[in-house]
DNA sequence: CGGACAGGTTATCAGTGTTAACCTGTCCGA
DNA sequence: TCGGACAGGTTAACACTGATAACCTGTCCG
């Protein structure tokens, strides 16, 4: 007994619905408890039918990043346009928030991009860089702007990033509480950097 | 209840035997793939014998975690015993240098210490925070020295722990490369921010 | 001596990823 | 209009996993 072929559902495919539930299924068991059969199930199909859309499982977590990623770069891209007549340096601190933001809001996020190298192939190590590109590249601009030598360029990006891993981990820890007087500590802390050589 | 079997194995009791073959099995595979049956195996000894030492795999792999841990603590004292006659400032950054190092000799456990809290009960926090509790103090005890208002102090304290797991993180990923130069960087990077109110 | 029991064993369960073989609408070219 | 290709679902099966129960056995102590 087929179920409806297209919309049935509110107009969303299996595919899109898997990746739907596949969120779900991530913020509420982890990484290590995803389970593609129980996704199956949620969305009333047999543990098979997700292979037709994900080779396994691995890709298909692949695709769920894959598609949070674009939800980042479109937020992204609102703060770049809210900000274009920003000076470089504010703009950096101002996609440096919203990256927090965005992680705190997104654990299952974070999580996956903050497990080890040895837990993923290559495929998420794209991902994962791919993500972070706008900001290198304001990083990167704004030591042009300011002729900042090549060395002083990475070790800058670095820290950049350092900080904003950091605070998106110990908001979640609870080691940091999460709420505007510390972003601004971080933001300040981001900032400080930039006045340095 | 009589302690130590007897060495059957060059000394190693069963429950010895296990966690370090679980360390090897979380170098190989990660913590995703981490399989107790084939740890069991490994140690020549059937699939439900780990249940006798560990009421399950949370616990078998905190118990390695808890492991680990003691050697980190070890090490930790050393370095503390070695500079005892620097200033604080000076010993956090030791420390820190120290625990980088650790951190990246030791895979395992960073993405341990990284995966989201979803992914581990409260046990792994426990854990966790017993982890960076020196390191915390430390910088605790330079803000007194120096009279930093509270408010800083916790700040700080994130802005250290942030840059070392950043740059942790980073040195894994391959986004920046593992040398004393870059290092030297981070430990800059550190000391910098003590030099603020 | 005899029982308690730590610490192994085997057998078994439910749940997982993954594949093969099959079924069945839909669409497109002859 | 037919008929096959095929996308996308199905069921059945496999090997593997975590976990538990029931059993066995050597060691120790009262």
């Amino acid at each position: 007994m087929p179920e409806a072929r297209q919309p049935a559902d509110g107009g969303r495919t299996l595919h899109d619905q898997l990746i739907e539930a596949g969120i779900q299924e991530l913020n509420k068991y982890g990484v290590q408890n995803f389970s593609v059969r129980r996704i199956a199930d949620r969305c009333g199909v047999s543990c098979a039918a997700p292979y037709k859309h994900f080779k396994d499982k691995q890709e298909f977590i692949a695709a769920i990043i894959e598609y949070i990623n674009n939800l980042w770069e479109k937020r992204q891209r609102r703060v770049l346009e809210r900000s274009s007549m920003l000076p470089t340096r504010r703009v950096i601190l101002e996609i440096s928030m919203e990256y927090i933001r965005f992680l705190v809001e997104n654990p299952y996020f974070r999580s996956i991009l903050m497990l080890s190298s040895q837990d993923f192939d290559s495929e998420y190590a794209a991902l994962r860089s791919r993500l972070s590109r706008i900001s290198r590249e304001l990083v990167d601009r704004y030591c042009l702007e300011v002729g900042m030598p090549e060395k002083s360029k990475k070790i800058k990006t670095f820290i950049v990033r350092s900080l904003l891993f950091g605070a998106a981990l110990m908001f979640d820890n609870g080691e940091l509480e999460y709420n505007e007087e510390n972003m601004k500590a971080v933001s300040e802390a981001i900032d400080r950097e930039f006045d340095l050589p």
